[in-house]
DNA sequence: ATCGCTTGTTGCAGGGATGTTACAAGGCCC
DNA sequence: GGGCCTTGTAACATCCCTGCAACAAGCGAT
């Protein structure tokens, strides 16, 4: 799940970036408007992290662009103003979700999880294809009943194929949503962890490849 | 948009109701659970705005049931206790939001449209003629509701055959839109992967042939 | 029916795409 | 700061997509 910060206070956009990170999250930072929506163009973000009052390009504009501008990107306004008054003008902005800052971190990125969360193969709170399932909440992954320890790349890679819920899946979607800006686009690292995933996955296969399109989870019938 | 409410208290369930009537929704109200599930079974509902402290069967279980079922219900629970923890849990049930009591009335209108719009959002335009459809977002083709493999030209040929949308397209034709420069005009490629696009379509045949003309996808009735 | 042209099918080889493994660097936890 | 685990890189092995070529079959006209 590729995340993106904009937050004027560095020390709380880093901290949150760090916290996030080790969720498994793809997390970028951006310290003002501009230089959020530099990022918000250059790449497919899932989810907004958005501080309301930031100095120069405020958070209610680029709210407001992306909405009219009909962007799939969810966006969860954080505030110091708790009001609820302040709220509702938030959501009514085009946001998807509103946190009052302080907020304890735990919430955070439940709130994250739930917006980002997709319809088709949401299955209750786990995601679960054949006999693996993947629980989001405790990240958790088992096949067949038996738990299996995957590392955070891998869980992401895992948790994004399920939400697409058996559609193709292309590296380079991938590498937009799973990794961030830093990662070198002709490298195969998607080779390598999609590798590793099957190995500690087991067969019969689950994850089909469709050479020249994609990966996806098999949904066979 | 259609919404069930299922909460027991009863003055409390109609203001909700009556409100989000005049925000043009399609409102039911159910007073206990057992009603709510009776409600659920009958209807296809968009949004739940479920209780958890029900008499009789609790919000608890309904949303696991619903979950647990693969539901496409957006579900928001409501309740007396606003601690994080509950949040968590709630949301971690399958739940899709959350809202403490009390709770201002335009705060869950907000909420409500913000679950919609989620709603909306995916679902690709998809080519489709006949029993085939093509969706150009996933790179998935289904015959008949069974999905086929195609490789790249495969998928390419098929697709610039229905965006034809019943008329002839020639070999030169896909030779200039599907190929690029280093095709040879003289190599008979286009026959070679119609056959191929052919044999994995299966019979009853979809691609026919004008003799001297070119093809097009069978545009029956 | 036969001829000539167009189209369909199949085997095969080259090359790009993908899978696998070993290794190095970096982060994380104690 | 040390040790373990995770992550990415590189090199190599393997797979399979693609286009070619040769041949078979279809079609229309005489």
């Amino acid at each position: 799940m590729r995340v993106l910060i904009v937050e004027d206070e560095m020390e709380l956009a880093d901290t949150v970036a760090l916290g996030l990170r080790r969720e498994g999250m793809a997390v970028d930072v951006a310290y003002d408007g501009v230089s959020g929506e530099e990022h918000l163009e250059a790449n497919a973000y899932d989810v907004l992290v958005l501080d309301r009052d930031l100095p120069g390009v405020s958070g209610d504009e680029i709210c407001k662009s992306l909405a009219s501008g009909g962007s799939p990107v969810r966006i969860l306004i954080l505030t110091a103003s708790t009001g609820i008054e302040e709220k509702v003008a938030g959501l009514g902005l085009g946001a998807d979700d509103y946190l009052g800052k302080p907020f304890a971190f735990i919430e955070l990125v439940a709130r994250i999880r739930a917006l980002a969360r997709r319809l088709e193969a949401r299955v209750g709170p786990k995601l679960m294809v054949d006999d693996v399932t993947l629980d989001p909440a405790t990240h958790q992954v088992h096949r067949a009943g038996r738990p299996i320890d995957l590392t955070r790349k891998e869980f992401a890679v895992l948790e994004y194929l399920l939400l697409a819920s058996g559609s193709v899946v292309s590296s380079e979607e991938l590498l937009e949503h799973v990794w961030d800006d830093s990662a070198d686009p002709f490298s195969g690292v998607v080779r390598v962890v999609m590798s590793r995933l099957r190995q500690k996955l087991g067969p019969p296969s689950v994850i089909q490849t469709l050479s020249g399109v994609g990966y996806r989870i098999a949904d066979d019938r």
